[in-house]
DNA sequence: ATATTTCTTTACAATTTCTTTACAATTTTA
DNA sequence: TAAAATTGTAAAGAAATTGTAAAGAAATAT
């Protein structure tokens, strides 16, 4: 699926520009001039990553920066014509993942851009005893490979890539495509039932699967 | 707990310069002056990063990258006395994290390790004796996991991050989701008396949580 | 079209958590 | 000091959540 990623940028023929070569380079770009709008959209959709210029005119860019901290985990990429250490420095503090001072080459950006989302996007082939193939939709379990529905694979891998994270119901409903939440919520558990018993988990004194109570599930890494 | 790094660097003067530059960081650092040598150590211990340089006798740096991310997925920073956008893209396909080109404020270094680790470890929170950790919903003692439930680990970690503060019964049911003041309020001290018997603590002479008679509570932090 | 598989809903028992009550102990107030 | 207010908590009761069997609905395969 495309990363969709926000581009906070205050010159006109800048923003266009990038924004079309980051669309070239197959992602989805929300580009926007203005940091309030940003940081609008940010708070409301799903998005997987912020470049953020510093040369704002509204609003300081290091304060946007953290403005964006207070709400959302999302990685930020700080560019800036401000080479100085001092600005790195600010940067990093207030939460940025990386710091690329202008002019840089398009292609750089793509890279780090890359390397971020590649660490976000845990392709963890290995977690404890399991093994995730996602090309070909397969987990298996101390090396024996099981046999799990679609929505049930979605639930494990999702739960799998957040180990250890409690993940309520409604998230994981949110985050399993064909699965929404107008749907009785006891689905959910029936799914996760019909997966414990397929990696032979049971619901007290699980080895895997953890109910968190009122909350929703977590996979115990 | 120290983070541990590995640095790959050939030239003995700047391999011993930087290691204790990150010592004085508080980092716990093994150097290697051969990429064989520091593969061996990473396979056999616990690493939290590698910063990789690229000009190296024995191996290519990028074989020694592409070497260790086959049975690991350690970030790893390159760091390169050629900046050329070619070896930029190299690294990144193989697998790194940051690419910083030579030559380079130490400072800086710092400042990247400290982004990564700060990705790649969610880092608990420390109050006093405890440790939370609020995407596991978990809350420790003295390194003691301890079983909260729902409104008891909401009111544990309220009181924590209010330290010193005193909270009143009603601004306590208040932040706590599922607590609705119409309760009678006694509910709040049952809630407590509970936390208090789990933390080991006691009303008179407590430890933690104190009572401010005719007020609320007040964690001592 | 029919059979099969997967997904969703329902229902109820088992379980866990939350709330209330009640009373003793403590602290403040008069 | 006595009375009033507040706190601590055991015990009981109420409420909410979970597990899952079973049945129905929807999707997919034959």
């Amino acid at each position: 699926m495309k990363k969709h990623i926000v581009l906070i940028e205050d010159d006109l023929d800048m923003k266009s520009l990038l924004s079309e070569y980051l669309v070239n380079y197959n992602f989805e770009v929300s580009d926007f001039g203005k940091p309030v709008q940003a940081l609008e959209f940010i708070n409301h959709n799903k998005c997987d990553l912020v470049i953020l210029d510093l040369m704002l005119p509204q609003m300081d860019g290091f304060d946007v920066c953290k403005r964006i901290r207070e709400n959302s985990n999302i990685p930020i990429i700080i560019s800036s014509a401000r080479g100085y250490l001092g600005d790195k420095v600010t940067g990093f503090e207030l939460g940025a993942d990386d710091y690329l001072p202008k002019p840089y080459e398009p292609k750089e950006l793509i890279l780090r851009i890359n390397a971020i989302l590649r660490r976000m996007t845990k392709e963890n082939k290995k977690i404890g005893d399991f093994e995730i193939n996602e090309d070909k939709m397969e987990i298996s379990l101390d090396d024996y490979l099981l046999d799990f529905t679609k929505v049930e694979y979605e639930i494990l891998l999702l739960l799998l890539k957040n180990s250890d994270k409690v993940l309520s119901r409604e998230s994981i409903a949110q985050s399993v495509n064909s699965l929404n939440y107008d749907s009785k919520e006891r689905v959910i558990d029936m799914h996760i039932s019909n997966i414990r018993n397929k990696i032979g988990d049971t619901p007290k004194n699980p080895k895997y699967i953890k109910s968190v109570w009122g909350v929703g599930y977590k996979f115990i890494g």
